[in-house]
DNA sequence: TCAAATTTGTTGCAATTGCAACATATTTTT
DNA sequence: AAAAATATGTTGCAATTGCAACAAATTTGA
């Protein structure tokens, strides 16, 4: 599936009237800032229109876990979870750009141009891509070992590329959170991994070897 | 957010023109029978309108895990699956009438009629309330013990009840491959969350203590 | 630029989990 | 209704993982 933004073949006056039309905010963030979800309106969806952001959640073992790790063009929101106990936040790692829209309008509010159509089609085709990086999130996160988590995690950034090589997102600390794993057992597990030659690992440049 | 389907709100003579309109095809399944994806065509999306089916994965360790339990009206399909390794496959629970369509002329299609704008309303609708439950399971498969996986699943179920009680939707061997870990630690573990007084268990039904 | 805060690497030890191997119970098939 | 197949319950033991507690390296920010 290709890559697509909200406002693809969408002209900037129009985006504006759309924007109107849907009573859609955009807001930005610094980094570190709180890109609160749970909140007022519950039918909001965000649209990261720049920048990057992680949805956290801690738990009430004191545990950390980053839910998901959103960049530009990801969709996240209150609607799309049923979890009411506002445990879980969005909070930007780079300095962001974000979009509000009110998803019952986009739903309800009869079309009547082609560019409300195109928006919609954007949206759905958004919606796939998410569905796409949750289910990768998944097929991690059901692996039964650390080693077959990381080996899990190494061989989705890979997919699509023709390089053994890629650079790790973010720190090994929130490497850990992400797959759900203990930071010093994940270290352990790596160390392993790199003495029997599965890979090599350059800082945050990994390269598999098989 | 309510409940729905693909057809919701559009009349019986019209959902047969867009039917006919997208090319879509109805196919039944028997109990058992595979629901094929990786196939033929890349871009369908099958929807569950009758019966329910389990996605399943085996790992390569010979561990089975169920990647997802699809009931009527949930999504599936190719589209959302960026591992074209042929590992997973959709296999019927009950039996099953699915009705496949090319999201591709969803999308690219210009859309002429009410019906065909309510029609894309409602999918996107049913893609929301996909991303609500995939994030569900990403919430229990993030939890780091057999103990939290239960208890959070086990809260997860009664959500939106008012009820205490639940049924388990399939076997215990199911739900540990849809939980992730080993089948006599799960029972194990069930066992000391009786004997604690944190649940009771009168066969597939479960009644959290507190 | 120096100090403070955070991240990374490392290790012993304890707790949890997985595995294997059963017996028993239940369900399905013939 | 008997036999076969599957699912459930149980347990000892081994392997993996988490935890705690550091030192060293790196990053942040005053």
């Amino acid at each position: 599936m290709e890559k697509i933004t909200v406002f693809d073949g969408i002209e900037q006056k129009e985006i504006d009237n759309l924007i109107k039309r849907f009573d859609a905010k955009k807001i930005s963030f610094n980094k570190e800032a709180t890109i609160a979800i749970n909140i007022n309106n519950i039918n909001l969806i965000g649209i990261i229109l720049e920048g990057s952001a992680n949805v956290i959640r801690y738990e009430y073992s004191g545990n950390r876990s980053i839910v998901e790790k959103l960049n530009k063009n990801d969709l996240f929101g209150e609607v799309f979870t049923s979890d009411r106990s506002n445990d879980t936040s969005v909070i930007a790692t780079s300095p962001c750009e974000v979009l509000f829209i009110d998803y019952n309008k986009l739903i309800v509010d009869n079309k009547f141009s082609e560019y409300q159509n195109k928006l919609v089609d954007n949206i759905l085709k958004l919606l796939a891509l998410k569905i796409v990086s949750m289910n990768e999130r998944i097929e991690v996160l059901t692996k039964r070992s650390i080693r077959d988590k990381l080996l899990n995690y190494f061989e989705i950034s890979l997919r699509d590329k023709v390089s053994k090589t890629f650079t790790i997102p973010f720190s090994f600390t929130d490497l850990a959170d992400y797959l759900s794993i203990d930071r010093s057992a994940m270290t352990r597990e790596i160390k392993h991994l790199k003495d029997e030659g599965f890979i090599s690992i350059n800082g945050k440049r990994i390269t598999l070897m098989y």
